[in-house]
DNA sequence: TCGGGGACTTGATCGAGATCAATTTTTTCT
DNA sequence: AGAAAAAATTGATCTCGATCAAGTCCCCGA
């Protein structure tokens, strides 16, 4: 593993705090992974082996009822996934996929458990992280009963115009039928919820979209802090 | 505030393990409220003073937004609310209000930071309180984006069959329309969510239920625990 | 016990979103 | 570059859920 990885890691609001004998036991048994895009990494009702980081790439998460499946969240590095399931030990409740090829750190889920058993400030950062994962699913919970389909889409493009610090034009990283799943409906109607936002000024091309008019954007969805979680304060 | 109440608090996960000065120093300050029903505790967007506690009554945690609002989860003694909010020290994204009279416990945020910091013990107990609702709120997700609304209506009713260990007939604790919204509905949909499951002999009368034949409505939603909290393995 | 008002139900209509089918565009592979 | 495959779009239709409007039931208070 490179040593600008274990920097990349260790930089991570999780690892703050932690001494280094624990980052070391952490680490030493974990081992780094490349998987081209489209590889299933994790399945829902699996037990834990591993806290997955996302070093490089896309990794989508993913969860499948009967025939349905629907996308929970795009992970974007560097950040873990599934860490509710390492920590409680149980079965995970979603699924792992790369959508691009992918740099994935894996650390053993006993070292884990062992280094938050024992260290405090670890267990501290972890409640840190479990409070603002949960905040962020209850955000997305409301995002979907609160929204229509066109006012999600609205919103998703806002926040990726703030992401991308006020850029007229903002490019989709992954396909639109997964930009659709994650929204919360089919290809077909993402479709139709552009066509809608184009009364708005917006255009697309292929994955690239320009935002002419964000304040119209703005006054469709009318973003709030208590569900954008990109929007703080004005 | 009566010392059984006390020892019901004392009870629960996530305040085993930790000291006797730190129990005390997290009630010495606490006080015992008692609400009637329809009383409005905590407002979404407003800081965190408080750790609440239903000890008797019940709870609906619900969201707004411009015109739109939804019950997000309803909350049954004895358990706690917004701790993830008290941890991080940020906004409420729920507001609170009792369905029923209530009596309430509230523990001062600062002593639950303060005893957070203090005591690993109680960290570690956190962690696996927010894991464990973490779960719930992805579990409810996936339940909202991967089944339709009568769907939805099948699984809380065995969810509450469950509960109520496999009898023939169970009571709604609460108004219809509070079920309607928490299920993602309206009151006019959840009434024609019922006369569908009358096909699978499930029969209403004011707000209880008779479920006929279990086995039909476990064949039209096909419980799953990576949805179902209640339910584990067969 | 008798209103009165809110909750619930039912019917009719409307709109959003899903599905099916066909076409166009884009990407990928040789 | 060209062919094949996959993704995206568009149109038509259908289903589910929302809304509007009565009407009924039930609970609560005088």
């Amino acid at each position: 593993m490179r040593s600008d990885d274990l920097d990349l890691l260790r930089e991570l609001p999780l690892f703050q705090g932690i001494s280094d004998a624990g980052f070391r036991e952490l680490t030493q048994a974990a081992f780094l992974q490349r998987f081209p895009a489209q590889v299933t990494l994790i399945n829902e009702g699996e037990h834990p082996d591993f806290l997955h980081v996302v070093l490089e790439g896309l990794v989508e998460m993913f969860a499948r009822d009967r025939q349905r499946e629907t996308v929970l969240t795009i992970v974007q590095p560097v950040s873990t996934f599934i860490l509710a399931a390492v920590i409680t030990d149980e079965i995970y409740l979603k699924s792992a996929r790369t959508l691009v090829a992918s740099r994935i750190l894996m650390l053993p889920a006993a070292s884990v458990r062992k280094v938050f058993a024992e260290e405090p400030a670890f267990a501290r950062a972890i409640v840190g992280e479990l409070g603002f994962r949960y905040r962020e699913v209850v955000r997305e919970l409301k995002n979907q009963k609160l929204r229509s389909g066109a006012e999600r889409l609205a919103a998703w493009l806002l926040g990726q115009r703030e992401i991308a610090d006020g850029a007229r034009e903002i490019t989709i990283p992954f396909e639109k039928r997964v930009l659709a799943s994650l929204l919360g409906m089919t290809p077909e109607n993402l479709s139709r919820a552009f066509a809608t936002l184009a009364a708005y000024d917006v255009t697309t091309s292929g994955r690239r979209i320009v935002i002419g008019d964000p304040a119209a954007l703005w006054k469709l969805v009318q973003p709030s802090q208590f569900i954008d979680e990109w929007k703080n304060g004005e």
